[in-house]
DNA sequence: TTTGATGCAAATAGTTTGCATTTCT
DNA sequence: AGAAATGCAAACTATTTGCATCAAA
């Protein structure tokens, strides 16, 4: 596997063996300004819709999205619903979420200022914190 | 149906008829203190210990959840797991999520303070704010 | 050559739905 | 009686698992 060398990079550094199909995925994934919200079935669809590639496996991409998420490049969003939604952008954000439409959005965090915070309980150290803001049409 | 009058009232006021099943459930729930969180899985195990009483089906947990949810009985809380996780207590407050045990726990509104708020996307309107803590064991 | 990753299909968890029956008003 | 709620089972959706095969170190 001799591909994109940042990415490869990416991956061994944080212990993920770089494999095709974890490449493929990640190539799409990090290769973007933009932040980027999905759900694995999202995910799924694009990747697997370019004909041009080899299938990957819905496990595997569910699998990939997981050691993503554990070696810290993704982020798992908090919401309401069902399905687990995932974000690329990985740094201290908050989101908006529209309760009717299950829409999120990101928030850029120099609009939210938060003051203060708790002290996590004895034994518990905080691991994450995450403000959202719940929106409907007005 | 001629059981705890506070009770049917507050399902009454809120469109709700007052059947055995909703005012078990209501009287589960809202004769207490402290908040309360749970998921449809803890409820029904709840309800349906007590060998006294007829069993509710799981299916009418979920609408009752439901229905009390809509009429604003109860809240459901943000996590980044996939079941849904409800709250007794209704007002704006925040909470700790311990990601190893799936715990919940309320965080006094005094313990956080939010200096800055984004102003709603075109077309939206503010409808809730919350924080959501994760946890882990130090 | 051994360890870890993939792919498929079957299994599971949480939730929803359809519909006949029962309960409330 | 009429409208709404219940209960059961079947359906559905998102996710996980087991295991044989395959690729990376």
């Amino acid at each position: 596997m001799k591909q994109n060398n940042e990415i490869v990079n990416k991956l061994r550094s944080s212990g993920l063996r770089p494999t095709k199909q974890r490449i493929r995925i990640a190539e799409y994934l990090f290769s973007r300004e933009k932040t980027f919200h999905f759900t694995v079935e999202n995910l799924n669809k694009i990747i697997n819709k370019k004909r041009n590639f080899k299938k990957i496996s819905l496990a595997t991409i569910y699998n990939t999205t997981e050691a993503f998420q554990k070696a810290g490049h993704l982020k798992k969003i908090l919401t309401n619903n069902t399905t687990s939604y995932y974000d690329t952008n990985t740094s201290s954000h908050h989101h908006f979420y529209d309760d009717e439409t299950n829409e999120l959005t990101d928030i850029n965090f120099k609009e939210i200022e938060l003051t203060k915070l708790p002290h996590a309980p004895k034994g518990k150290k905080i691991t994450g914190c995450e403000v959202i803001i719940n929106l409907r049409k007005s």
